[in-house]
DNA sequence: GTACTTGATGATAGCGATACCATTACTTCA
DNA sequence: TGAAGTAATGGTATCGCTATCATCAAGTAC
């Protein structure tokens, strides 16, 4: 079996609280049991048990982390740049993926309960997701809200502008001439989506251009291909859109599918932008056009927030970060063609 | 302060066994009293001590992943799907990213040593990680190495085929007309980078190509601006390669990013190929030629190699699972141009 | 009626650490 | 000289749970 602290303090001749002293670094040891205790450690290869240490101490040290989608570029950003902070902080970081499934994520959070993680960071599914913070904040365990808020929720929170970045992006395609811009979106119980739809509507509504409700397609923000069968549908319209707004890069990726399965290219026979930047993708090709939210310090700063909570030295009850989105122009959005034909439907690909 | 069983057995009116076996689902316990016991733990929302549990048990039901950049859409996917089949199977995943470092690697495996997790999947920074699987061994701490093995070890292995997958690259490279082929490979203290760098020898020497030393460039599997620097001596070269095979998908990225500053255009000026697919980035355009391999499936089939063990119904020492790779052909890589200039150097990008 | 199952329940003893207090041996200073 | 502080060290209780064994009532067999 694994040694324990007793079997240390037999092979050094000290008693197991001499052990504990030492291997926490604490003063009162003098320097030659401590030569001895340090020296049975390494003999034994012997590692404190995290779990007795935990159970005594009420803190483990780690962090959970729960993300809808860890294979969406933004949240792999996120994950990343939270994890690093808490790894210099001498945390570690639980990644929980709950792929927008509620019933996982209330399992990752009681698992988080369970474990007694000091905190949390947590993009949640959608307001629905409200117990489980409810659950949270009963049990006590700090937690902060990356890039979503919840409906009725008041706590820290890490965020971007997605009514601003929704206007700018779409008030950039009305620059371009776009009059019949159609946007693809996810259920509103998810606030970013809720914010971006608002985006879009107020940047139309300023041009003066009507809203048309058939022009918003409810799709999913990690299936792609739910945004192309969406994309496709709104292809059929009578009168198709000559732009599109992808409410993320994942919704984005689909749509370019469904352009390239109807023979369309874009820019020229469709305008395409969205939120969130493709890192790899943008750096093998500068293609899409985007506004791009720094993900990495989503993860830094809410990780910061949350060791800071952890520290104490915080009095505040909820603070909001909000971190500024940046519109990249590339090529996948251009002036509409000036004669719209209709598009020619079923084309090979 | 949190209900403990304690808590829920006054409460309950019943001893604390009592609640224990009713949370376990133990037989045993009279249908009043297990009534009466489950009204009481959801009445104080009582969670079980995951540590306390993990202490007496011996088993916290957790597994640690270890991956050297979780930002690559490779290994993203290999935890997705070792993430998924745990989570099917109960377990939770522990995400700890190395970044290629080897002392945040020998960090990591500390701490699954001492938070005793079950078991671990690890993708190694690189040969020198052997003394870290030694520590896992002598701990009893089963394990599974994910993409690259370890000269000398002998275990559970889930990996690609990289002699054969860059020969197949190489090959399509030396189809299709060219014959001075460069490869962006990292130090070969990596298993696969030494596996690809022999297929890509095997390639060339099988066609009749003479082995040029200068045209393998070492670079990082993890940082594109490496890669894009090598690639930019490459073409700096007297005699520049007409074409690029790049070890993994993060140096493609590199080369095209050194190609467009140079204004190059690939296929037409250089031809492209790698390993690892990028998801996103293909959805979106299809473009580059990859050998890709099925990162989802290391992950889940590394998983399942993990629990089997765990389960114990498995003797075998150390099980090989390779999986095959597809060469994907799609528009990065075509034939060379017909009369080679020397490249025009230093040309707006 | 005795002996032996069987089921339901609880008391007790740890798992492997650390918190907290007690003890010992020296100093130090009025 | 004696009160009092201080450094080094160890004993004991405890974190919250479960393994194990003991207990007791009720049923079963002979």
């Amino acid at each position: 079996m694994r040694a324990t602290i007793r079997d240390v303090a037999r092979l050094a001749g000290v008693s197991a609280m001499t052990v504990s002293r030492v291997i926490n670094g604490q003063p009162r040891v003098s320097d030659e049991k401590r030569r001895r205790v340090e020296a049975a450690v390494a003999e034994l290869g012997y590692i404190p048990n995290g779990l007795a240490r935990g159970l005594i101490r009420r803190k483990t040290k780690t962090i959970g982390v729960i993300v809808p989608d860890i294979a969406n570029p933004f949240f792999t950003l996120v994950v990343r740049g939270a994890e690093d902070v808490a790894w210099r902080a001498g945390y570690h970081v639980i990644l929980c993926n709950t792929q927008t499934d509620l019933e996982r994520e209330r399992g990752h959070v009681d698992d988080m309960l369970a474990f007694r993680v000091d905190g949390v960071l947590i993009a949640p599914v959608s307001d629905r997701s409200a117990p489980f913070l409810r659950a949270l904040t009963k049990n006590q365990l700090p937690f902060v809200l990356i890039d979503r808020s919840i409906t009725g929720f008041h706590g820290d929170l890490v965020q971007g502008d997605s009514v601003a970045g929704a206007r700018v992006l779409v008030d950039h395609l009305i620059g371009l001439g776009h009059r019949r811009i159609a946007m693809i979106s996810e259920p509103t119980d998810v606030s970013t989506a809720r914010d971006r739809v608002r985006g879009y509507q107020e940047a139309l509504e300023a041009a003066g251009i009507e809203l048309r409700p058939e022009l918003i397609a409810e799709s999913s923000a990690i299936h792609p291909e739910m945004a192309r069968d969406a994309t496709l549908r709104l292809l059929d319209l009578p009168e198709p859109p000559t732009a599109i707004f992808a409410l993320n890069n994942i919704a984005a990726v689909g749509v370019a599918e469904a352009a390239r399965e109807r023979g369309l290219t874009i820019p020229d026979d469709l305008g395409l932008v969205c939120f969130d930047d493709i890192e790899h993708a943008a750096r093998l090709d500068p293609f899409l056009t985007v506004l791009a939210q720094p993900a990495e310090t989503f993860g830094t700063v809410a990780m910061q927030l949350l060791l800071d909570r952890l520290a104490g030295n915080v009095s505040e009850r909820g603070r909001t970060v909000v971190l500024p989105g940046e519109l990249i122009v590339r090529a996948s959005a251009a002036a509409p063609a000036p004669v719209r034909l209709s598009a020619s439907r079923r084309s090979a690909s």
